[in-house]
DNA sequence: TATGAATGAGACTTCATTCAT
DNA sequence: AATGAATGAAGTCTCATTCAT
């Protein structure tokens, strides 16, 4: 109780603030997607007026980057990849998919965000956007050094079409969950998927040139 | 008086213009996503003042709407989903999710612009997503009667969860092809995704209970 | 009387509409400056909405170049240059000033406003301030073919030296008029100029070097 | 808590702080007017935040003048107008105005933004305007006491007159110079200016009743 | 002697839409 | 079958200024 929080007229903190503008602008954006994500209704959601928010951040652009930034930030603590192991056993490739299921389902809003950003193909590229494809590529990497130490010979391009299918898997699969709602049970979804990888990477395993075209 | 003043073409062709204020509001809902598509800019690109896309259509959410039947309806065209055969060799899936991705990425227009609308959740849904909503509904009840002739023995469940997984892998498969550009070769991700596919529809006709929750 | 102009809810009049926000426009950008004058007064000045100066000019600086424009062409039919006399007498440059001096503080709008913008050093210049050293340079060449009928043996750039002093002890005596007010006569002190235009004239006529740098 | 977290230099001197203002403030309105200088941008410019600009300074108007007072300052400083020599030769008015005219393109800050101040009719007086009127006038009153010294007989009229005259004549060459750039040479221009203010001295200790109107 | 943070007002501009012709 | 003109609402952002520390 050293610092009563009930303070009438609030003593300026930046940091708290800024926060406070963060959680509202990923709430509004996470269902309203980049445009449609207006300062106003960021500035009601968080309290401070639309000039304060300004005073944080450069611009919408730099505010929608700064929420995707910290939302992945968040995501990527939560999801501890186990990279250890190596075995490559059905059973593990599901755990493994099943966790980043469960986390992405938790904390979506980078996500849904930055898929929105991705399908447009606006003349000048939004810095949110671009922050959205670098933090992609940063789980890209991280996964693509998992399916490596489970499958240590397969080529550095087979794993790559087997982490881009894994990442697409995802993505549709999230999409899938969005529009389906309750009738869409995850769960089977990404045993079905996790499975698709495990034998992906089997075949990497055992040489078989099944990834190749004729 | 004898109605002269020097227009030449086009004497107020209703279909005709029409089809430009459609067109240009594909190219821009195409790059621009929902929001992102003001009138004034179909307007422009089209060449019909603004009140004239009112005389059209009763209102963006309505043009929008018209965008997404249209493209679908000429994707649906292009494919011609062979429904007649059952033989649920790897060649005949890889066939036809072939035939698949290439349409998608041919008219992708709808595709893309329903993917924007469905990751946002507003408050009121725009008709144009219900329209989506609607004919994916269509594509996916084609796509099942076309799984069930490869996997006749299986039940509707198993049905289902294999065609949601095989929509999510396409969704997901154009994202990553929006995102990677020319980097990202979909024909072998594609045929991961068709041999998926059918290792689980041979699982579901061996009636292998592969795809429940233990 | 064959049409009422008290018509309730205005008929469209894209003309008429388009004199009032000039006048408003003139009106303040006169008395304000380029920075000082805001759409919204304009508005509120001509009675139109804000929205409504949209659709007739581009923005903010198409408009006061507009401005700029028409008050110039008032001017300079206002002022009708006798261009055929050739005699450089007192009584005729005194005249010739005389004339320049009343139309200038007729209509003033466009030299004020203008004035105001040449002062600027702006990055990214405004096309308002483009238009007025267009039409300033209109006028420049005018001026310069009168002192040449006036002085026809005066090589050109004599000719330019007297219509640059000519033109800044317009702009000058302007600025004097505004910042004295009532307390300045204008009359005396162009007659003061027209003399020493005329001796210029007289001089250069005479092919005395006066005007050369020892 | 010996007070010692790292700052090195600059223990808080104000008199320093407030010269670069004064300096970035100064740079700002000599280019974009008085409407045109934001706080914001001298704050940038000075690298003081703009809290720290209202420590030192009432308000925008208030530094403004500031801005105004300094640079006249520093003009009449470098501008020693000798007045103890009362021979009216052509040469010495030269000599005179050449002077003059060069001082004002040293440092022409305060005469630039005063101009623009000049020109505008706000409803409420800026008081830098009010500042530069009123060093303006002290700059008026020298010059007309030389000129007195030059024609010591001229009646007070007269000497207002040509003062009004020789002051218009300089605001004018500026602007002209302001808008030719290079291609305006101002000496001959000026002492085109300096010939004309010498006749009409002449003129004036002579009797010649040429200013009065007839 | 400063300054980080905040703020209401207002800037310019675009929005989707309507209406009279 | 169309369209020029208009319009209120809302958009992003900057403004000058204040205040607690």
């Amino acid at each position: 109780m050293t610092e009563s929080h009930g303070e009438r007229k609030r003593r300026a903190n930046g940091e708290e603030s800024r926060r406070r503008i963060l959680d509202a602008a990923a709430e509004v954006a996470g269902v309203r997607g980049y445009d449609g994500t207006s300062i106003a209704l960021v500035s009601e959601k968080c309290g401070l007026p639309a000039s304060s928010i300004y005073w944080h951040f450069k611009n919408k652009d730099d505010l929608l980057a700064a929420v995707i930034e910290r939302s992945f930030d968040i995501w990527a603590e939560a999801l501890t990849l186990p990279g250890d192991d190596t075995d490559p056993t059905r059973e593990r490739v599901t755990a493994l998919a099943g966790q980043v299921a469960k986390t992405l389902l938790d904390s979506p809003d980078f996500l849904r965000l930055g898929l929105m950003l991705t399908l447009e193909r606006r003349p000048e590229e939004p810095s949110a956007r671009r922050m959205f494809l670098q933090v992609r590529d940063t789980a890209r990497a991280r996964l693509a050094a998992v399916l490596t130490t489970l499958a240590p010979d397969a080529d550095r391009d087979a794993i790559d079409l087997v982490t881009t299918y894994a990442i697409a898997g995802a993505d549709g699969l999230l999409i899938a969950k969005e529009i389906g709602g309750d009738s869409v049970d995850l769960r089977p979804l990404f045993e079905l998927h996790a499975r698709a990888l495990h034998d992906a990477l089997a075949r990497l395993a055992a040489g078989d040139p099944a990834t190749e075209t004729p």
